[in-house]
DNA sequence: GTTTTTTTGCAACACAGTTGCAAAATTGAA
DNA sequence: TTCAATTTTGCAACTGTGTTGCAAAAAAAC
């Protein structure tokens, strides 16, 4: 579906910068911090401020949703376009070397229990550790 | 158990600053941040940079856990003295009215799958929210 | 009592994320 | 089309977390 037709169906306007960022977040296929973003290609130009805007309107619009890291740095996922409502309701595997996020989707968040009275408005799950690439490059560190 | 006590079995030296902090920690029973800690009694009178290194020292001797809300901030909590290894693992609610953090005990993480070769060293699972006294706020601010 | 090591406090810094405001772009109507 | 109203963008400045370098103070070792 083209990015200008998934905007518009959430009740967004169009602008370059959101069709941009829409574009790049879906590209990437995984959860992407402000700063990763304003990396890839297209991105570049477009202010920091403009793109913490963006990135929460689309969130908004239900059209991305947010994790946060053990670093303390939100990311952002495109939901694919069949998908609208996904809430990302996944747990998330977030490498503390590179920094990259991976949604570990097929898997459900738990059932937690809470206090009587509590209102619970969602949950975030985070599995911290070394990626593939990164255990590797660290081992071969240690092997020096 | 005495503060001192728990402070020189961990293999730390018993510094005041480390003293008050465990102490005031053991006596919160749940998650506090810095800027919560610092407001503690006692705790007053000690540098913002002391108390973030003194945090992760405890941390590290093993003392304390450490998570973060969803607001990318750490809260750390003392473990109970009888249960030493306690590394916190159980899900965490958060209020994101008051950002007071409460352990959910008695409940464990679940088990998640992860990609081959990666290597998982720890996981942390927060619920956020409203907590009772600030839904029981919100709700009377909606009656205006 | 002197030397060595650890801890503390201060200043400065890097970075995430936010707000106010004015310029630019877009929409909608005359 | 043209002009006014609204939205979006970019910039500057700010708040707050957490870190680092370094010198002074405290504690431990000799």
């Amino acid at each position: 579906m083209k990015t200008e037709t998934r905007l518009v169906g959430a009740g967004l306007r169009a602008t370059p910068v959101r069709r941009d960022v829409l574009a790049a977040l879906t590209a990437a296929g995984y959860p992407v911090s402000r700063q990763e973003l304003a990396a890839l290609p297209g991105i570049e130009a477009h202010d920091r401020v403009t793109l913490y805007r963006t990135l929460n309107r689309l969130k908004a619009a239900g059209l991305v949703h947010a994790v946060q890291g053990m670093d303390g740095v939100w990311r952002f996922c495109a939901h694919p376009p069949r998908t609208p409502g996904c809430p990302g309701n996944h747990p998330h595997f977030l490498c503390r070397r590179c920094g990259r996020m991976r949604c570990l989707i097929g898997q459900r968040l738990p059932h937690v229990e809470v206090p009587p009275d509590v209102e619970v408005e969602g949950k975030q799950l985070v599995i911290y550790g070394l990626c593939a690439d990164c255990a590797a490059l660290e081992a071969k560190e240690k092997m020096l």
